[in-house]
DNA sequence: AAGCGTTATATACTTAAATATATAACAAAA
DNA sequence: TTTTGTTATATATTTAAGTATATAACGCTT
């Protein structure tokens, strides 16, 4: 049993962005007519001039840009917003597809049960979502260590319950996301601290947001792999941070969640 | 800018289920004949036949079960299977539709990034989800404290980031999900404890899965609401621990997590 | 045995969508 | 001024999908 879908974008209640067109939008891209990208995807002309003025009447910017006459006879580009559009569909389109295995992974068709420990479509509210790829995974009777490479470079470990690896059906090489709240983040300006958490990972502040009693610190860690914690503002003054500050963020293995 | 999406369930890469065809079973059950739910789809009678052949020759199992002749000429039911499958069809079209409600939450159009703090389609590995309505928020400068009113009657409270709040959009009145990890959760059998802990919930122990070093609860808290609890094999013993045995189940607000 | 309302099946018709084709307008370059 | 290859536009044709209609087969009821 295979689960597919399209996905379109409307404005206006009309159609505006579908697999069709994005295809379209790509060959004028490429071939920098309209006439030639009609013949590439394939698509009779008149079609493809439709789409192009569909597109370009609903949207309040312009799409495409045409030129007729001139060099060449015309021709035909994407505008900046265009270009961004394309962007965007495909990064929804993504998403969709990874939702779209993910709802496959967990259906059971004949029983009709989602065999799933939780709702599958959702955000969560922490803050500290991380990608990476499981590195190894070591079962005991009740829990499980996860150990995730992290873009940065750093191997993050992850206890959880074996329950929790055999229903998102961890393996090794899976890509992952690393989830733990921004409250379980301890820093500490010794980058060489002994201490019983697992993660420690050295990282400078970027951003300082300070509250009354509780402050949030975003700390890079290197390769776009950012942390955010939270600390009482108390302890911003007595460790001295400031931006630029070099920090090690400590969070045990135990608060770090696996979303798959 | 709206997102719509079809689901399309396939098999041998042929279409097998898809929304006109749901509406055709459903009109089936309804009517107990081809003709007539045709009529009221409304589509075709060879339409409507050709579909219903379609899925029955696909599938391994009949769909519907159709009676020629006899009473009344004949008529045509879902088989239990077929039941089935419109139970399954709904779950995983309404499944789709959060996701589609969260994606276009989420999505910038203009500028083509999706705001989000994390990805979306997404299982977690906390054992314990439970959906319940927000009551309240109360927003500080950093902070902000839940409440979210159970199926069980209780309510949780939850303190996630002013960020978080923001970026879920989480208001009054919304069905969220609150999510925490097991290992968090901890247990009393003194059902009556004072304790700084916001979240303390008294329940029936429904299952205990041993391990050599943690064990796992399973804490029935009333109305389907179930909490999974991570403790120390010892402590089984020593809180003398059996299935049905009363119990309170105590979480730390800040260990909750919310997913929308 | 006739009547009934349905399934099963075929064929003609209708409609919508896409293709194919033709042509005017265009503006720069040769 | 002519050539060029395109956009812009219209119309006819083809194709696919669905509808409408007709009819045989069926098995229970009367």
């Amino acid at each position: 049993m295979e689960i597919s879908s399209n996905l379109t974008l409307e404005l206006l209640n009309q159609p505006f962005l579908l697999e069709k067109r994005i295809e379209l939008l790509f060959a004028i891209e490429r071939c920098g007519s309209i006439s030639k990208a009609a013949k590439e995807v394939p698509m009779s002309y008149k079609k493809a001039w439709e789409a192009v003025n569909a597109m370009n009447n609903l949207s309040s910017k312009a799409v495409v840009q045409t030129e007729t006459g001139g060099k060449g006879g015309g021709g035909t580009s994407l505008t900046p917003y265009g270009k961004n559009l394309l962007k965007t569909y495909l990064v929804l389109k993504q998403e969709q597809k990874k939702f779209l295995e993910n709802l496959k992974n967990i259906t059971d068709i004949d029983t009709g049960t989602l065999k799933t420990i939780g709702r599958l479509a959702m955000q969560i509210s922490a803050r500290n979502q991380i990608s990476g790829v499981i590195e190894e995974i070591n079962t005991e009777n009740v829990n499980a260590e996860i150990y995730v490479k992290l873009k940065s470079g750093y191997t993050l470990v992850s206890n959880i319950t074996k329950g929790a690896v055999n229903n998102l059906n961890l393996k090794q090489n899976d890509e992952i996301t690393a989830i733990f709240k921004s409250n379980t983040v301890l820093v500490s300006t010794d980058t060489n601290l002994n201490i019983s958490a697992r993660n420690k990972f050295n990282g400078v502040i970027e951003a300082i947001n300070e509250g009354e009693i509780n402050s949030e610190l975003i700390i890079n860690i290197g390769n776009e792999d950012k942390i955010a914690s939270i600390i009482t503002t108390n302890s911003i003054k007595t460790l001295n941070l400031n931006i630029g500050s070099k920090i090690c963020a400590i969070i045990k293995a135990s608060d770090v969640m696996i979303g798959k």
